[in-house]
Parts: C-alpha cells; sequence; structure tokens
DNA sequence: GAGAGGCAATCACCTAGATCAAGTCGGTTG
DNA sequence: CAACCGACTTGATCTAGGTGATTGCCTCTC
C-alpha cells in the first residue's frame, strides 16, 4: 500500500544489481526467482533453530531479526533484516538452523527454493559471483558489530547501530529527514548490543536529553546525524550501499 | 620442515574439497592457483587498513589475525586466521581493506591475483560455490563470536575461543591430544575477547588452578575437553569442518 | 470500560571487569 | 654479565553496567 515502485521492481535484482551489471536474462532469471510472495505477521518466527530449510527467504516489506538463544535461555540478536535481504543463505552449508528468525513488524517476503538458486548459480557466474559478494557485505557488516560490542561503551555502541540502520534503510527508501520506523523495543536492543533493557533505558533518556535523538512510538528521529557519526566512529564503506563503478 | 604432507598437498584443495566434490580439472586449476608461496614473519602485517590489495592470501603455515585499530587507538581482533584460510576474500567489494590483517607466527601463504579468482570463478561454477560457501562459513563463524562477546562472562568466553581454536586446528591436523600451538598473547587475547589483559591473566589462572588447562610458552593444553566444551556451550556444527555428503 | 499484558521509566543496590600500579621472570643483546 | 624488554602476575581500588523491583502508561480485547 506505499505506491507503486519506480525502481527495479525486485529487491534482489536492485541489491545483485549494485554489486554487478545483470544482464536482462539475468532480470528475468532473478524476476522469476523472488515470484512467490508469503507474509508473516509480527513477532512470529520465519525460521527456528533447528530447522532444515529448504528455502531461502528475500524480505520485501518489513522487519525480521536473527537471533540465538543460549542454553541459559538468555537471547542474543545478530542482525536485522530489512527490505531486500536475503535472510539465510547459510541454508547451503548448514544442515540445520543453528539460530532463528523472527518478524519485527509483518512482512512480506518472497521464498526461494534452495534448488532454483543453485540452479541460477550454475547458469550464470554473474549472479553467483553476486550473491557471493552480498554475503561478502554480511559478513563485513558483522565484523563490525562485533567490535562494536567488543570496543565500544553503550553509548557509543548505540549510536552505532543507529547510524548503520539509517545509512541502510536510506538506501533502500525507507528513511525521511533523518528517521525511520525501527519497530525494536529497548529489550530487544539490549539483547542486540549485549546490554540490559534497563541501561538501554538510560542510554535513550541520555541521548534525548542531549537533543540527539527522538525515538517514540517504534520511530527513530537522529536530530543531529553529524554529531551521531562522530560517536560512532561511523564510517558507512563496509556496508557497500553505492555502485562501485557505475 | 614438517614432513611431507600425506593429503591433497594443497590446503585449499582440502579446504573447498570439503564443501564440494572438486573434479580433476578443478583440482589442476586450484594448484596452480596457490604457485605463488611467500613468507612472512611473526609480528609483521600481511595487509593494513588503507591497502587496495590486488592479492587474496592464502595462508600455508603459522597464524594470522584480523584485526581493526579504532580511532581511540584501541584494537580488536576479529579473527584468527590458520593454515588453509583465505586471508581476504573481501577485496572484492571493498575498495580499501576496512582492517588489517597480521602475522602472530612466521608463516609461508600463497598469493592469488583477484583476477585469477575472478577467471577461475567464472570457469567452474562448482569453485564458485565452494568459495561462497566458505564465506558461509566464516560469517557462521563471526555470529559465533558475536554472541560469545554479547552475552557470555569472561571465563565462558575464553573457554569458548579455546574449544573453536581446538576443533578448527584439529581438523587441520595441528592438534596433538588436546594441545595445540596458540601463539598468542594475553594481550591479543584480551583484545579479542573484548577484555583486558589483566582480567585475561586471572581467568587464565583460575582454569589452571582448576586443573582446567596448561597454558604456557605459546602451547595450549586442553585437559578436560568435556568439562571446556560444557562450560562454553560449545556445539562444533557451525564450523562445518566435515563433509556433509561423502 | 475493566482487565490484562507489553513496554517504558526509575530507583536502590550490587558485581564483573576495568584501571592503575608494582612487581617478577625469562630471554636477548651489546 | 649487566641491563633491558616484553610478557606475565598480583593487589587495591573504582565504575559501567547489571539486578531486581515498582510504577505508570498505552493499547488491545472481551
Amino acid at each position: 500500500m506505499t505506491g507503486d515502485r519506480v525502481d527495479t521492481s525486485n529487491p534482489l535484482v536492485r541489491k545483485l544489481g549494485s554489486f554487478i551489471d545483470l544482464t536482462p536474462d539475468d532480470r528475468v532469471a532473478l524476476d522469476r526467482l523472488a515470484a512467490d510472495v508469503g507474509r508473516g505477521r509480527a513477532a512470529t518466527d520465519l525460521i527456528r533453530e533447528g530447522d532444515r530449510p529448504e528455502n531461502v527467504f528475500l524480505l520485501i516489506e518489513g522487519w525480521a531479526y536473527r537471533y540465538k538463544v543460549l542454553s541459559d535461555g538468555s537471547r542474543h540478536i545478530m542482525a536485522y533484516l530489512i527490505p531486500g535481504d536475503l535472510c539465510d543463505a547459510h541454508v547451503f552449508i548448514l544442515d540445520r538452523m543453528d539460530h532463528s528468525i523472527g518478524l519485527l513488524s509483518d512482512a512480506r517476503f518472497a521464498t526461494i527454493p534452495k534448488r532454483a538458486i543453485a540452479e541460477i548459480t550454475e547458469a550464470s557466474p554473474a549472479i553467483a559471483r553476486a550473491l557471493w559478494w552480498s554475503t561478502l557485505v554480511d559478513e563485513a557488516m558483522l565484523r563490525h558489530w562485533l567490535v562494536n560490542i567488543g570496543r565500544r561503551d553503550a553509548y557509543d555502541r548505540i549510536a552505532h547501530l543507529f547510524c548503520e540502520m539509517w545509512a541502510r534503510l536510506n538506501a533502500v527508501g525507507l528513511t525521511e529527514a533523518g528517521s525511520f520506523e525501527m519497530p525494536v523495543t529497548q529489550e530487544q536492543l539490549g539483547d542486540t548490543m549485549g546490554l540490559t533493557a534497563v541501561h538501554v533505558n538510560r542510554v535513550l533518556q541520555r541521548m534525548r536529553a542531549e537533543g540527539l535523538i527522538t525515538f517514540k512510538g517504534r520511530k527513530l528521529a537522529i536530530h543531529d546525524m553529524e554529531e551521531m557519526r562522530r560517536i560512532a566512529d561511523f564510517d558507512p564503506m563496509y556496508l557497500h550501499l553505492t555502485r562501485r563503478r557505475a
């Protein structure tokens, strides 16, 4: 209900197209790949730890998150997935999922059979490469999250997440003037950053008091992006959001 | 000087062969790929942040580590690389390195030009897929590191690293009865786990006192692997060290 | 419109791990 | 052999962030 997309219809085409030049054939193939669209409701799981999934999910609308529940019951969130993201390429190497993917909002997603990926990959080296590169970007993101949790204090850590989410959402047209929907509770934020909800709350209060942000009703507004970037020591290069060679 | 390798000569063949069946042609191509072998000395950098590398390095002997220095001068280690590991596949997507790779010991490595990878990938979908999968394994490892730092206390965290390193080294034949060379200082261990060297020392003391380990002169012995695994909540599945289908 | 449940906001108190400051030990170097 | 250096130890003290508990929304739902 957000109006027709002006760009290339299929978010997978947009994403892979940011790595390589896609031939018309490639585009057609990718369109076919992402044809089977399903829906899911907020607070449900798309895939659960232990599953042996036969499909890869491509998020088209809404937010999802990748998380793991440890044996002591604590939970850690390892990634946020937004429109255009492939949910679980590792289906190929893992027999069983070693983590779960849940929905943070109502969502629409394409269901892509494992086999279809294997086939398209066989047929088009360009697409194979683009998929590989997309995994490399995910890896770079994880490296940055690791450093973020390992070395920054709570305040800077949260600032970094905010910068990253802004940059990623901005790249897919889901921001407006420094603000965006962020359907994440303070508890989930804590589970993402290795903090408690209580402490996340303290940090957010401080950011508010300093006029840095407004965060209300799932909507985050960053009032001083420059300052936020400085705090987080944020350089979006690793996200590879722009085409290297036009 | 460790005697002749009985197995498939080339560690890249062994590694990729753990994902897919390689044809004789593939093997030949991979052998050619890894032909140009260089040496580096401990405590030097193989690649430095900001470089625009034209090559991918394949570690053949020795340990390396992937690290990033933050703007405040603190350092974080994001991965340890051991024989058979590809050092920086992300060369393809990043213009400039966003982190460095240093050597922890004297090392031997093959230098593989970026172009050669592009070509082999074009020619063999199987190799392309294996390279992709190998990246997926690296990603899984990073996810586990993230959870490790995010949710476990210092003791369990270090236990987890020890379990992982044992499993990885064991897979390439570099362990003997629960012990292995681990050329890492306590300070580096701290920079890996988001801890200070002082606290790492205290944890190691405790592990020693409990008879769990011996760690002296760069050599780590784990005396009770069962217990260590339990503490770390360690399941090696994510490392994908064994062939799924023979 | 009365519960009920989820989320945010605070408060009082506590602890894992940081920080700072001395050492010690072992190997290397002139 | 002296003196030096890097890595390891240990102790005393401090603090960022955790714990636990309470209150007060707001928004569903029946």
